[in-house]
DNA sequence: ATGGTTTTTACTGCGTC
DNA sequence: GACGCGGTAAAAACCAT
């Protein structure tokens, strides 16, 4: 078996479109403008109104400067800087304001929770009265619960996006996704997921809703496109098979052969003829414990023969992925089951 | 852990293009 | 000679116990 496995770790690039708003308005181009307003503009940075001579005053409520003596607007729609509203408290002021610390998308919650700290000093440092460390210590309790059900919920986000990556990759439809979040859920809701990477656990479910829904994917090529090595896969399949008692029937070979065929580019006469001689061959009992995706394979070989299609099994092994050896003892079994079956 | 079964690997010869 | 195909034996992997 070729094992080597390809792993793809693809840390995406958190894509940021974060346009910086240009805040620069008005009249770009300096030399277009006119001598007497660049005159007054010198007047207004010495705040002396350019016609009278008197004091300017600023009124940034209604956004121009005003000169005092003659009534003069020196200029209007400025931009004003500052909030909108006006605070005469800090207590008013933090009601008021409505903006924070920039937020991030590193962080599941973009950084705007917050957390309790772990030391007994209030926010100058100093050391907090025995009454308020006992208070602390009960806010923090409750932090701490508060914020690891939103993990769960986290956890639940973040496999969810596995599956979907993973399908993605696989080709597996929208039906699949569902059944295997729902798998993930069940599994989430009883307490299967401490002690074992989401990881794995979202690829077990996939790999089982896949195998539910009747479009198996084999372990190596789900293995190839999951962040989990093959050997915790695995385990992560039997565990949640096991506890959440999941029915898996074992897999049909026919259920591989419209993805090979279609791998492959052969006929639907070829896959018909295929799917004949698996359906004979299973009267015959002849896969018993044989794995399916070999059987499936060699009765697209031998479809193709039959039907007088050039394939060889060279290419069938790759598109199944076992070994040409496999696919000869299996297809000379089938034909032998065929011949039996049906009596020439 | 062990044994039985299946699959793979590696190597072989044969025939054909 | 390269290629497809078939066969074989030993190694590896798998599965139930």
């Amino acid at each position: 078996m070729e094992s080597q496995t390809i792993r793809t770790y693809t840390t995406e690039p958190t894509r940021e479109t974060e346009t910086a708003t240009d805040a620069r308005t008005g009249p770009s181009t300096e030399r277009e403008r006119p001598e007497a307003e660049r005159e007054r503009e010198k007047g207004e940075d010495e705040l002396v109104c350019p016609e009278c001579g008197g004091r300017l005053e600023h009124d940034a409520g209604h956004g121009e400067t005003v000169c005092r003596e003659c009534g003069l607007v020196v200029d209007e729609n400025e931009i004003d800087h500052g909030p909108e509203w006006r605070a005469f408290d800090s207590a008013e002021r933090d009601r008021k304001k409505r903006t924070g610390a920039p937020t991030t998308r590193m962080m599941h919650d973009k950084g705007l929770s917050s957390q309790i700290g772990w030391q007994n000093k209030d926010a100058y440092g100093n050391a907090l009265s025995a009454r308020k460390r006992q208070q602390m210590q009960r806010l923090r309790t409750w932090d701490e619960r508060f914020r690891t059900r939103n993990s769960k919920e986290r956890n639940l986000k973040q496999a969810l996006g596995e599956i979907e990556r993973m399908a993605s990759a696989l080709g597996l439809s929208q039906d699949v996704k569902e059944t295997a979040s729902v798998i993930y859920r069940r599994a989430l809701s009883e307490d299967m997921l401490p002690g074992r990477s989401i990881e794995g656990i979202a690829t077990a479910a996939l790999y089982a809703a896949a195998r539910q829904s009747g479009v198996p994917r084999s372990v190596d090529e789900v293995a190839a496109v999951s962040r989990v090595d093959e050997m915790e896969f695995k385990r992560a399949y039997r565990y949640v098979v096991r506890e959440l008692g999941l029915e898996i029937a074992p897999p049909n070979p026919d259920e591989y052969l419209p993805r090979f065929a279609s791998d492959l580019g052969v006929s639907n006469e070829t896959e018909a003829r295929a799917r004949e001689l698996l359906r004979t061959a299973a009267e015959q009992g002849i896969h018993s414990g044989k794995s399916p995706v070999g059987l499936a394979a060699a009765a697209l070989y031998a479809g193709a023969l039959l039907t007088n299609r050039q394939i060889t099994q060279d290419e069938v092994s790759e598109a199944a992925d076992v070994s040409t050896v496999t696919i000869r003892n299996r297809y000379q079994e089938l034909l032998e089951a065929q011949e039996i079956g049906v009596p020439a």
